[in-house]
DNA sequence: ATTGACTATCTTGTATACAAGTGTTATTAT
DNA sequence: ATAATAACACTTGTATACAAGATAGTCAAT
């Protein structure tokens, strides 16, 4: 059951180049000039298009052109809420019933996470495979309550989130070890079954990507809605 | 800036006949069909396709055709799982601090709801209404925390909840006044401030929806996934 | 009667021509 | 010189022709 091939290629390249800043907010990108890029016709990347609009991803204003959406702080703090409300009570039935196996498969990504720290010139490159070794972490947090399907709705959603942190983290060694310490001491909250201070750091966890970055945001304030 | 108004219609109207059941999952809808009953080109018809496929209403099948999605249970599960924890969390934070005013405004969708009923033989047109004052409480209920972007992401999401709610509750005066009394039930929690009990009825609410319909699920188990 | 190939006719995918609106730039009139 | 206007070069919206694949039915060969 293949579906689309072409129209599949375009959406997952400029999607990636969306989150990952190559195309930054307000970018003006024409189908044209995309369907130049890839060798292909308007049809296909209007299909990509029309899907990364519908993520809120790109804007296309009729007849003047279409646009890399700006970065909506509003929508992303409501996104954390959602996850932290939903995450929090995955984790608190995880925490009794969590097997040796399981907090094994979580130490194998710390395990990787922190052998990208040990060199200390971020690439973008490392900083792509840290950020997406986060992902992975949660995610398989999801599976182990069986709400891999709720990870997968929210990421749908999650996207913006994913492109600010991608803004902000980017290259940063001490954010990155910041959130490395966070999923650390996770970890020993499952370990122990602490759940109350598991709470604790799951919400703060989730913040800590915004706190203490208003400069990077005002240097930048046309990357975002409503500034 | 109005944007696409055709593909907006065919969108709209598609989406409105998958919710409501006039289109019955696994029908074939062609493109073409489609733009001749609205008199416009392909062009607008697939973009609003590619939307409904992107909210999971349509499935295209190259070369074979586009087809209305079955029912995912599954997915219904995850979609409950989510708005239980998120509305509760609303709501507990809500009830020390809701007003007089915010009470009547809950009061009078109530109001609404309860004069429908009173007709005994309820029709489509009836039901119909009934469902959106359904969402319009808890709609209103999550803008008073000021979280009706959240509820917007969730409604996104929701579109399947909502079609088997239509495709359940369809026209049966019992279910209907059911919910309405949960719906009393948490506007007297709200009152009395009674948070525990407000958590029990809500889960219980959300729940509702899906308990005792076996039998109606197994007559129609082709509109059903995985089944 | 059964099997197999062929054909006719669906479907969506793709490419492209044209329409309509926007913004800029050049031109013209004052 | 300046301001109004016209022409042009873009954009996305729309319509449509053709390509490629899937399916069902026909028809022939065995």
């Amino acid at each position: 059951m293949q579906k689309n091939p072409t129209m599949n290629i375009v959406y997952d390249n400029v999607k990636h180049d969306i989150i990952y800043m190559i195309l930054k907010p307000n970018d003006l990108i024409s189908e044209i000039e995309i369907s130049k890029k890839y060798n292909v016709s308007r049809t296909p990347v209007r299909d990509a298009f029309k899907k990364l609009v519908s993520e809120d991803l790109l804007e296309v204003r009729p007849q003047r052109g279409t646009f890399v959406s700006k970065i909506d702080l509003d929508a992303i703090n409501d996104i954390m809420f959602m996850r932290d409300k939903i995450e929090v009570s995955i984790v608190r039935n995880l925490v009794n019933r969590i097997s040796d196996i399981q907090m094994l498969t979580l130490l194998s990504i710390l395990k990787k996470q922190e052998k990208l720290l040990d060199v200390h010139n971020i690439t973008s490159e490392v900083s792509e495979l840290f950020l997406s070794l986060d992902n992975e972490f949660h995610e398989t947090i999801f599976s182990f309550e069986g709400k891999t399907r709720v990870w997968e709705l929210l990421s749908n959603i999650q996207v913006h989130y994913l492109r600010f942190r991608v803004f902000i983290d980017h290259c940063d060694h001490q954010i990155l070890t910041g959130i490395y310490n966070d999923h650390l001491a996770i970890f020993e909250c499952l370990k122990f079954k602490d759940i109350s201070k598991l709470e604790d750091i799951y919400s703060k966890h989730l913040y800590n990507g915004v706190k203490n970055q208003t400069i990077k945001i005002f240097e930048n304030a046309d990357y975002f809605k409503n500034f």
